[in-house]
DNA sequence: AAATATATCAACCGCAGCCCT
DNA sequence: AAGGGCTGCGGTTGATATATT
């Protein structure tokens, strides 16, 4: 193939993205959605790559994405789904439709693959002794979510982590809020349709038999979705796109048959794990602080 | 206070696969 | 059916922030 594209290019920009850039991309999109990347350095001038412009929307800029830390809900879905799926960030993206799959990658390798392998030398029962991290036993991993997530630990609000007197305006996630504050309202990412749903979170099309979830799962399946899991509001992207469109490409359809399997079991795993007594959660907890 | 080490995460790179002609 | 273009994904890098000495 033809490779390097448009990225080496004489006069493509690199680096940090400006406050103006943003502005232009946010408007740009505002004005003709997501998608057709290709088109967007031409028309708006912005001395970028169309993938630059496709990752700088999609992992920062687009609505509804949370930043900061995760919570111990989170984290905890990270890891079970990261032991069934594998390095499949976008796969495990799609189940916390506020998270990017960039920052979940960046947050496993920086933070749960470091707390796995500590928890796996302090415990010498639980895994096979691999020395791979990724090989966890999911079931003490995900307990430990569900063992904070009770109480939640006020470092992990939902309050972006970034320090305001950070420098850096990439980094700030203020800046990209002022940026999109009155446009959008609503998180795009789902948009359930019927009692028996087949919600959707970036392409992936889950049935979701809420009757039959355990009570205490959905209470933390609402607590992970964001809020137009519960009441619908209109699409941000309108007709053009179910969130399976979200950069005007779908997305993951052709894995559903397999996943759907998977994520029965997910959700019954999931499910099971709330029940884990506290007591047995205590005993493993202080593994990871 | 300065130097150094470590952690974090935005951004880039290159491959794979889909879509269109 | 084949080839080229475009997009998405996962791995990696490098700049910056923070902690430690």
């Amino acid at each position: 193939m033809g490779r390097s594209q448009c990225c080496d290019k004489v006069g493509i920009k690199r680096g940090p993205w400006t406050q103006e850039e943003d502005t232009i991309l946010v408007s740009y999109i505002q004005k003709h959605g997501p998608g057709n990347w290709r088109l967007v350095p031409v028309n708006t001038g912005l001395m970028r790559c169309s993938k630059s412009c496709r990752l700088r929307w999609t992992n920062y800029l687009r609505p509804g994405i949370k930043r900061g830390n995760f919570t111990p809900s989170e984290e905890g879905l990270i890891i079970h789904l990261q032991s069934l799926l594998g390095n499949k960030w976008a796969a495990i993206a799609s189940y916390l439709p506020q998270r990017t799959d960039n920052d979940i990658k960046n947050y496993w390798n920086t933070h749960l693959k470091k707390k796995i392998e500590k928890h796996q030398l302090a415990t010498s029962g639980c895994t096979a002794a691999s020395s791979d991290p990724t090989n966890v036993c999911p079931e003490l991993m995900i307990s430990r979510c569900h063992n904070n997530s009770g109480s939640e630990n006020p470092c992990h609000s939902d309050l972006p982590s970034s320090d305001l007197s950070s420098s850096s305006y990439a980094s700030s996630t203020h800046n990209i809020s002022r940026l999109l504050q009155g446009w959008t309202r609503c998180p795009p990412m789902v948009k359930p349709t019927a009692p028996d749903q087949h919600l959707t979170c970036h392409g992936i099309h889950t049935k979701v038999d809420r009757e039959s979830c355990h009570p205490l799962f959905n209470e933390e399946l609402k607590r992970l979705l964001p809020p137009a899991w519960e009441e619908e509001q209109p699409s941000f992207y309108g007709s053009q796109s179910t969130p399976a469109c979200v950069d005007g490409k779908k997305r993951f359809d052709t894995q559903n048959p397999p996943l759907a399997a998977l994520e029965n079991w997910l959700l019954d795993e999931a499910a099971r794990q709330v029940d884990l007594s506290v007591g047995y959660i205590d005993s493993i907890s202080h593994a990871f602080t």
